[in-house]
DNA sequence: GATGAATGAGTCTTCATTCAT
DNA sequence: CATGAATGAAGACTCATTCAT
């Protein structure tokens, strides 16, 4: 599934992926048939398999499209920035606008999880956003500003935080983002009896 | 099917329960046929119908049982305990422990949440799992002893560490769920910078 | 299935089949199921089976036993009568009687003409209600009463007129079965043209 | 299921229905299984539901061309006939010549009438026929060459007679359907007594 | 590039029937 | 006599995938 593709080829493989990325997460990845997403666009099977060998390629496609698109926004939003707490806080806060803008992903990620076929894809990237963060925990350790613990089970901890909070309020309850980052930012950093 | 059971009858019907459990979570819900779930216990397709009414039915009751049997857990654990920040503690730790004895389910959770047909029901038990920790945080900071901040937030917050934790943690990498548990009551309590 | 029956036997036996014709009536010989028949009636379903070798045994059965009341009350109510055109016409009577007080049969003759299995059975039953009219309709034209034509045609024009009224007026209009065998007795009679 | 379908796509769903109603006729409805009725025409059961949407709504659709073709036929038998008793009798042979040529049908009819899903089309159709015959009806009414009754009920009879004869003698004893048309229309007319 | 048509393995579910208790 | 439980063949229907046009 190389194929060279037009303009107007790739135009259509990105309207094929955010139509199936709507449906999944509406409807379910299993329910939805590749019927249904060509017929949401218009046009014949035989489309779809132009540009996708197979409606579970598509699913990965779509999974390490996100993934890579998150990470691109959270290095954004870092920077340059020195201090690794506030580094912390930046990633917290570009996490959770990105997913606010993304929320079907969030559905597709949770169900990712659930299948031995995308599970793999799914894990590779999340050890990949514990890689991102670790380093920053592990500056804050030496230099004294984080609490000495496990780096690894502090970096799962925020990502468990964040993800569960944008699910809960930007999603579900389509609250604003910024002010769930606030919660988050400040759970993360001083937890239940933290000054804040 | 409302049937009045025998002693044999309610056997099997927890057999039932305890295998699909097990395919559902180690192969997904949709892979998994009722022909595959009838053939690992040795008995007849029509043995499935006896029992429930479909295999959407089955998820149903899977996930109601297991939710009322956490929290049935959670609250012998918790005892008369009087501090409420101790409550909390008792409440991560009485989870992680369940969670780690019933590993499947925390995968079934997660995908049940990814279907319009199984999500109410999985909302309904957050809900009341919530539901269950904010009176505790309410108190707490009342007393002082944890921080003023929207009480349903930080109990979201609380089982969004617990239950990445134990994902991680117990379920993917096989560790020992105290020692997890303490790294989720330490990370709720003091976050990052606490002092623990 | 010559079971002896005791009382109790014979009358649950009997409390099968009308239910039985009851439902099929309703709803259809396939779509109803032995088991909806038994439940109908509260009991299990090794009572059915004790009484019946089968669901199509059940059907040729009440098939039966209908044809052969049907044909009991128009002897009966023919009586000694002399006339062979009024015996015609006691017999369409009786027949729209006896049609009113089973409704669902009518439904059943209908469907069982319609399936290899059942139309053996009632042919025979159709033949024997052909060869009982055939006499009366042959003294006729022998005294002159009635037009010479097939006896066997006319005896089947005789029968599709009634059952189709019976049918269309009684069954499904509910309207009363004297005044609809009034018309049938007068449109056999004299048909379209004749004087009444 | 409104596709619009290529010249190809029309054929096969001919090929679909007629095969259909011929098993259906032989066979019975419930007893026909989809996979029979496509093996017979040595095509995927895909085949079936490309241009059906269930089993039930083929039926349904063979019922309703049925009726439509049975009805127009009628229409240009009687033409531009001016007499009321004239145009019932070229209804009743046009009737009886459709019939012969499609017997199946006649079958179908007969079991659509005993199931709840198929009655009300097919009652529908009757009564559509019926208000074809009234007419005819009160027009020989009025001109004093019928016997003056519930017009319906006359039109009801003409039915009754027409499609038991049809079934009784054309289906299934497979006599000439001229000459049991000739029968059909004397008894119509005449009745018992009636001169002829 | 694109489409309508076709494939057929596989899904859930039903149901007549049997049988141990 | 009666029941609850079990059987498993069979049925309607779905759907990812392929391909001639």
């Amino acid at each position: 599934m190389n194929r060279r593709l037009t303009q107007r080829g790739k135009e259509r493989r990105r309207q094929l992926m955010e139509h199936a990325t709507r449906r999944f997460a509406e409807n379910g990845y299993h329910p939805t048939s590749v019927a249904e997403i060509v017929q949401g666009l218009g046009v014949g099977k035989g489309v779809f398999y132009w540009y996708f060998s197979s409606k579970e390629e598509l699913l990965l496609e779509i999974l390490r499209d996100a993934q890579h698109d998150l990470r691109r926004r959270q290095q954004q939003h870092i920077g340059d920035e020195r201090d690794p707490v506030k580094r912390i806080e930046l990633g917290i806060r570009a996490s959770m606008q990105w997913l606010a803008e993304h929320r079907q992903v969030v559905t597709l990620f949770q169900f990712a999880v659930t299948e031995e076929r995308f599970a793999p894809t799914l894990r590779r990237g999340q050890d990949v956003a514990v890689a991102d963060v670790v380093p920053h925990v592990k500056e804050g350790i030496v230099s004294g500003r984080i609490r000495d613990a496990d780096p690894e089970v502090l970096a799962h901890a925020i990502l468990g935080v964040t993800n569960h909070l944008a699910r809960a309020f930007v999603v579900e309850r389509n609250e604003p983002p910024d002010e769930v980052a606030d919660a988050a930012v400040t759970f993360c950093l001083g937890g239940l009896l933290g000054s804040g």
